[in-house]
DNA sequence: TTGACATGCAACCAAATGGTTGCATATAAG
DNA sequence: CTTATATGCAACCATTTGGTTGCATGTCAA
């Protein structure tokens, strides 16, 4: 469960498309998640796998079918250990921006 | 300043090392940036252009010096409309994994 | 049992990515 | 002016990435 696989999971926009349709609705099959979109099977269950292996969704089988979950615990994780630091330093850094600029100016 | 660049962005270990350095020390230079890590200059070059590309450090120029400043509000503005959205429906999502699971047990 | 359906696996391909090297340009310093 | 320093630009290269197609496997249903 590293970072960098979530990083790198998140980096792609069909991937977040993915987690957007499962956030609109959990367990969803393969061929759902397929529907209406224009790669083809085996494009999504190639972005499903780096999903899962990122730990960004859950599954189960039923039978044949396989259910995707959602799993936000990673996005969290990320936000919170690495976001969470420069969104800390958001102020300082635009501070010292904007004292450099002004300094610049003189 | 597309969402999409600033995934991208933060994808690479060594663009978020690069935003690290930056976090530590703001308004680095090109030379001071590239000390001690394992790659050229042109490779943190274009690192730094990807980053710039996507809003994430700023550029000011003094004489033939580059000076990099980090611009947290890029990864603010992600971690609030994107991931905020997942972490708003973490609880959710983790209460129908558990459900579905107790579910499969019986 | 047989056929339809849901998914997996593997080979292959084009384009993007991360990196290098060589040379050019502009500014500072002696 | 000459030289060293800081950076930019462009060509090139290997690997990764996102995608395809074809075929195999496993499960449900008639």
């Amino acid at each position: 469960m590293s970072m960098d696989a979530v990083f790198k999971a998140l980096a792609d926009p069909s991937r977040r498309q993915l987690l957007d349709r499962l956030f609109a609705r959990n367990g969803q099959t393969l061929n759902d998640l397929c529907g209406g979109l224009e790669m083809s099977r085996q494009a999504v269950t190639k972005h499903l796998g780096i999903l899962e292996e990122a730990n960004l969704i859950a599954v189960q089988w039923r039978g044949r079918e396989k259910l995707h979950y959602l799993n936000p615990v990673p996005i969290f994780d990320v936000a919170d250990r690495w976001i969470g630091k420069f969104e800390r330093g958001r102020l300082r850094a635009l501070g010292d921006l904007k004292k450099n600029l002004e300094r610049e100016e003189k």
